[in-house]
RNA sequence: GCGCGGGUAGCUUAGUCGGUUGGAGCACCCGGCUGAUAACCGGGAGGUCGCAGGUUCAAGUCCUGCCUCGCGCACCA
């Protein structure tokens, strides 16, 4: 290993030397090598978000890990100690629903059948279905995490520290029991999370009812609308907005073609909101008196269905309550509430102290006692019933007016949860349920949230801060089988335990048996699942029998759990707990904004009183080529293997890091793989082939032979300080999450700066067999060049960089130094802190030269400049120039021999006398002419441009007395700009802007002489051979027999033929001036009127 | 419906404090160059900067409205 002396580079096959790369990586355990590298340095520590292994990986999980693998080897790089755990989520309704489907147990009642315990078995095994799938993809993409070690949600250890953490809830009295109206199923008995209701919407037309609700000592009827008919029985309150203006309206004339039922008698008085009356009313009416929503509230009115809820002890049952989210954007802008039917209902009832009761059981059902002709009927078959008895004389309560409590009814299109499984409409439904009272914590979370670095910043203020401002309980219970089992047991009159262990739960029931209740063994590995923990009955303090309530946890309470429950806290590993709690960085898509980022900082917020993560990347969602995002559903997700084995791993992270800012949508492209694959990394490759077959060839050992920056030629520290700059931009990008715009100008820097310049430039310099100074320097560059590109690469693509700098150095490039510095190695340093001068000085580039920069930005420019005035003048690039001037500009004579040879122009000089090749022009400068002109800077501006003498004009500007439509000209209003005068092969560039902004122009000579002519014909002849000579797959240092005819040939030099003997290794070449005797077969061709024949053996 | 983020060439995208000629890359066409790689260089064609107003001497950029895509929230009487 300790031979640092490169071998030549073979061809490039990606996907061959990615996996036997793997297979190198796997032998020498290189992931952890590279964290025990560091072993001493300051911890940097990153949480994985534990991916579900219940379906197959696609790209987009690809991504997620691409950045979370490039932050921790980055971070590792800088000499911070990294470590990995792996995870994974394995509860969960997505579990419990593929389990479902494979085993066609659609109900609750179907799995009860088949057995719970059998049921959970089930789903313990489905979790795993695709966890080999996931390693693969994992190891293949060389996302470094401890897969061999992870947490797992389902395990015992795991459970226990999420009981523990629903203990301190429940002791700092954050868990409590209440309803929450969720949508729910009766087929099914299942009630569904938002995201399954998601997926069931449908539009229906339904019919939607307006009826009267009979004040109590008044006349009138308060007019209220709903498109759910069957909640009418379980109305309990009206709801107004105490700002919105209301009226009260007598029917004065009965309305025409009416449709469906209902109806008004004139003189009978209803109450809406003003705004509504045109969109409600039918008929003609009066308004008899206006008023403010407030002055209704507290009225009482006549129940509809005076049986179906009791009222209990409430005092407002019945009455008009004041609500402030109700609007006049449709309805009549009364909401007729039922507090068990409808999310806003159930709160207002609550917190209004309306009576709480089901008119409607769970199977979907009118309770017994509603009405006799709704009683035991499914609720949604009842519309009609509904509407008929409303409409009755003195409608359903017999205390309505003659017309009935039914004013009319109107078909209604909307959109409406279904259930995805059974298709039936869901019923928003008050159920029992769980709840961890976030809303107490509120405070405590926007601070935690304020300290948070979000990257981007948005989703932290905008997105996140607006779900926290607006944070609710957290509805934390699921009526469902597979998952962490909630720990609270509960007694006929509500008395409760939570149990927060183990030892806790054996302890209760050692109490219970105790008492006398018999109990199931409870030993030390007693699955903390169900059914096993429902089979334990607890005793209260009273000696009465307390059961489990029958619930599992939300599974992202689990995932919430994962900095402390990854190491059993607070069971075992509490030293390393201690030591990585809060985590430094998490990354995920950003639909885990509600969802992971959510319960980490709830769950740290409510149990320990901190944040749970400083610093949180958030990616954007990944779309496929159309823009539609992926998903099973659609069947658009891209098989992550596709690129694996053809571009490589390489190409598809760097891919993704460049195709845009990591939280932008991607729209993930195929094709971007393959040109990321064609442009960077057959690019490096090939830069490396470069400088490893001559370093091989001539035996370079950069350990040996030194040479020093200094004295190396100013292409070489050209490249170095670009290296140099390059590097440290990509650094300063990386530092602000902008890994897109810093991969993305190493790529650019690779590719333009180091093959095409460098490389093509430095070509010739390795060919000389001598060991030159300048062949050294040249090799001690691109061995400088590559081992800190290969640095930079690393972290987002680790492949084909670990070869090079195998091959370079002789050591793994995932153990080398950030070229940036080692801030993680230094005393004292944490994840958040180090001495910024220190670190400054682990850093290893080369001397940056800003002006060597600029020079060969102009040079470059330049030689791009007279390509173009060649081509304008139809003189061909093989054909050289007699002489170039380079008018004004820099200093740039180092340069000259390179532009001479770009050019291919014989002599480069400076010419002073600009007048000589170029004449002005002035263009106006807006920013300077705008204050001072005002309405007629255009006016002022065309006078500038359109100067019939503008070296008269710029003279009267500089001498100050120039004066166009009353505004004085000065020399920062305009702009000069230099034009070649006609017949000069020439053109100009302007480098700098505003005030450092110069003209610099290169003029050709474009005359011809036998000289040149000879010259010309010498490289024309010269190429076409040394094609042959690639065409016949001759080796470099293979030699041939030359012998060459021409015809209308201009007089070639003896120099010239020489010199096409030596560029060509020709051991024998044979000139001919005319073309008699060319053999027939030999190769021919033609330029400027000249036929040439040549053979090659 | 509300909120967030987008809409720039056929595709992917850059575009800073508003400054008059909106840059790249891919693909395409023409030419050049090549012991230089799936390359390189020059040129060309391709843009109503989503639409419509407004502010301004000047708008891709600022304001308003609308259309459209994605995401999140809500679907609510």
């Amino acid at each position: 290993m300790a031979m640092a002396r490169p071998h030549s580079a073979g061809e490039l096959d990606a996907v061959a030397l990615e996996t036997a790369l793997l297979e190198t990586w796997k032998q020498e355990n290189a992931f952890r090598a590279s964290i025990d590298s560091n072993g001493n340095g300051a911890p940097f520590i990153f949480l994985e978000g534990p991916p579900t292994a219940n379906g197959k990986p696609g790209i987009h999980h690809v991504v997620a890990r691409a950045y979370k693998d490039l932050v921790c080897r980055w971070k590792t790089m800088e000499g911070f100690r990294v470590e990995r755990k792996g995870g994974w989520d394995t509860h969960g309704l997505p579990v419990e629903i593929e389990v479902q489907k494979r085993m066609d147990l659609m109900s609750n009642e179907a799995i009860e059948a088949y057995g719970m315990d059998n049921f959970n078995q089930a789903c313990r095994d489905s979790v795993w279905t695709y966890e080999s799938a996931w390693r693969e993809m994992t190891e293949r993409m060389a996302y470094w995490v401890d897969l061999d070690n992870p947490y797992v949600t389902l395990d015992n250890n795991y459970v226990e520290s999420c009981w523990w953490a629903m203990k301190q809830m429940f002791d700092k009295g954050l868990l409590y029991r209440g309803h929450k109206v969720l949508p729910y199923c009766p087929q099914t008995g299942t009630s569904y999370s938002s995201h399954e209701v998601a997926l069931g919407y449908k539009e229906v037309e339904e019919p939607s009812v307006y009826v009267k609700f009979k004040l109590i000592d008044d006349d009138a009827s308060i007019l209220a609308w709903t498109t759910t008919p069957w909640t009418l029985p379980g109305n309990v309150g009206l709801a107004v907005g105490p700002e919105v203006t209301y009226v009260r309206v007598r029917i004065t004339e009965q309305a025409e073609n009416w449709i469906g039922a209902g109806g008004a008698s004139d003189g009978e008085e209803v109450i809406l909101a003003k705004d509504l009356m045109k969109d409600v009313l039918r008929h003609n009416v009066e308004i008899i008196e206006e008023f403010p929503g407030s002055s209704l509230v507290g009225r009482s009115y006549e129940p509809l269905f005076p049986d179906a809820v009791p009222r209990g002890e409430s005092t407002t049952a019945w009455t008009v309550l004041e609500a402030d989210w109700v609007t006049t954007t449709d309805g009549t802008g009364v909401v007729h509430t039922a507090v068990m039917y409808g999310e806003d209902d159930y709160n207002l009832g609550m917190a209004a102290g309306l009576p709480a009761y089901h008119t409607v059981g769970m199977d979907g059902a009118f309770l017994a006692g509603t009405h006799p002709q709704l009683d035991g009927r499914y609720v949604k078959e009842c519309d009609q019933t509904v509407i008929e008895l409303l409409s009755a004389k003195g409608g359903s309560n017999g205390k309505g007016p003659e017309s009935g409590l039914l004013y009319r009814e109107k078909s209604y299109l909307h959109d409406y949860p279904h259930c995805w499984r059974t298709d039936h409409p869901l019923l928003y439904y008050a159920m029992d349920s769980w709840f961890v009272r976030m809303t107490a914590v509120k405070e405590r979370l926007l601070e935690f949230n304020d300290g948070v670095e979000w990257a981007p910043e948005w989703v932290g203020e905008g997105r996140f801060g607006e779900w926290l401002r607006n944070v609710k309980d957290w509805a934390i219970s699921r009526e469902r089988y597979w998952g962490t089992p909630l720990p609270v047991w509960r007694d006929d009159e509500g008395n409760m335990k939570c149990i927060g262990s183990i030892a806790e739960l054996q302890s209760e029931v050692a109490k219970a048996v105790a008492a006398g209740f018999e109990n199931p063994e409870c030993p030390d590995d007693v699955d903390l699942h169900r059914p096993v923990v429902d089979g334990y009955t607890l005793v209260s303090d009273d000696g009465k029998p307390m059961h489990r309530e029958p619930f599992v946890m939300d599974c992202w309470f689990d995932s919430g759990c994962a900095p402390f429950a990854q190491w059993h806290h607070p069971f075992e590993g509490k030293e390393t707990f201690d030591a990585s709690f809060p985590v430094d960085y998490i990354c995920e898509g950003v639909d885990q904004t509600r969802g992971w980022f959510y319960t980490l900082l709830a769950v740290s917020t409510t149990v320990f009183d901190q944040p749970a993560y400083k610093r949180c990347l958030s990616l954007g969602l990944i779309l496929d080529a159309e823009g539609k995002k992926m998903s099973k559903s659609r069947g658009n997700i891209v098989d992550p293997w596709d690129h694996f084995n053809r571009e490589g791993a390489d190409a598809t992270r760097w891919y993704m890091v460049t195709a845009g800012a990591p939280w932008n949508p991607l729209k993930f492209d195929s094709n971007g793989v393959r040109e990321t694959y064609a442009k960077m990394f057959l690019t490096l490759w090939n830069v490396y082939k470069f400088h490893a077959d001559y370093a091989a060839l001539d035996g370079f050992d950069p350990e040996q032979s030194t040479s020093d920056v200094a004295s190396r030629s100013s292409l070489d520290r050209w490249i170095l300080s670009r290296l140099a700059t390059t590097a440290n931009n990509y650094h300063a990008d990386f530092k602000q999450w902008n890994f897109h715009k810093a991969c993305r100008d190493l790529e650019e820097f690779i590719v333009n700066d180091v093959s095409n310049w460098y490389v093509r430039r430095s070509r010739r310099r390795l060919w000389d067999d001598a060991e030159t100074s300048d062949k050294v320097a040249c090799q001690h560059t691109l061995h400088e060049i590559l081992t800190t590109v290969c640095r930079l690469v690393a972290p987002v693509s680790p492949f084909m960089v670990d070869v090079i700098h195998r091959n370079l150095t002789g050591k793994t490039v995932h153990q080398a130094a950030w070229p940036l510095g080692i801030p993680g190695s230094l005393d004292g340093a944490t994840a958040d802190e180090w001495d910024e001068e220190a670190a400054a000085e682990t850093a290893n580039l080369p001397p940056q030269d800003m002006s060597l920069e600029a020079t060969m930005a102009l040079v470059r420019e330049l030689a791009e400049v007279g390509r173009r005035i060649r081509v304008e003048a139809g003189r061909r690039q093989r054909l050289p120039c007699a002489q170039g001037w380079i008018v004004s500009g820099p200093d740039m004579a180092e340069f000259h021999d390179i532009l001479a040879e770009e050019l291919n122009v014989e002599l480069i000089e400076v010419e002073n006398d600009l007048d000589r090749f170029q004449q002005i022009e002035l263009a106006p400068n807006f920013r300077a002419l705008a204050p001072k002109a005002r309405s007629e800077v255009n006016a002022v501006a065309g006078e500038i441009k359109n100067a019939g003498d503008p070296t008269a004009m710029l003279a009267s500007i500089q001498a100050g007395t120039c004066e166009i439509l009353g505004v004085a000209i000065e020399e920062s209003d305009v702009e000069v700009r230099r034009i070649e005068r006609e017949g000069f092969a020439a053109s100009t560039v302007t480098i700098g802007q505003g005030d450092d902004a110069q003209q610099i122009s290169l003029v050709l000579d474009m005359n011809d002489t036998p000289d040149l002519l000879s010259k010309g014909l010498a490289r024309d002849i010269t190429r076409r051979i040394q094609a042959m000579r690639k065409d016949l797959n001759l080796a470099i240092e293979a030699t041939i027999d030359l012998e060459i005819w021409t015809k209308d040939a201009p007089e070639m030099f003896e120099q010239d033929r020489q010199w096409i003997v030596t560029e060509t290794r020709a051991a024998a070449a044979v000139f001919h001036s005319e073309s008699s005797g060319a053999p027939s077969n030999a190769e021919h061709f033609e330029v400027d009127g000249t036929t040439v024949w040549f053979t090659v053996q």
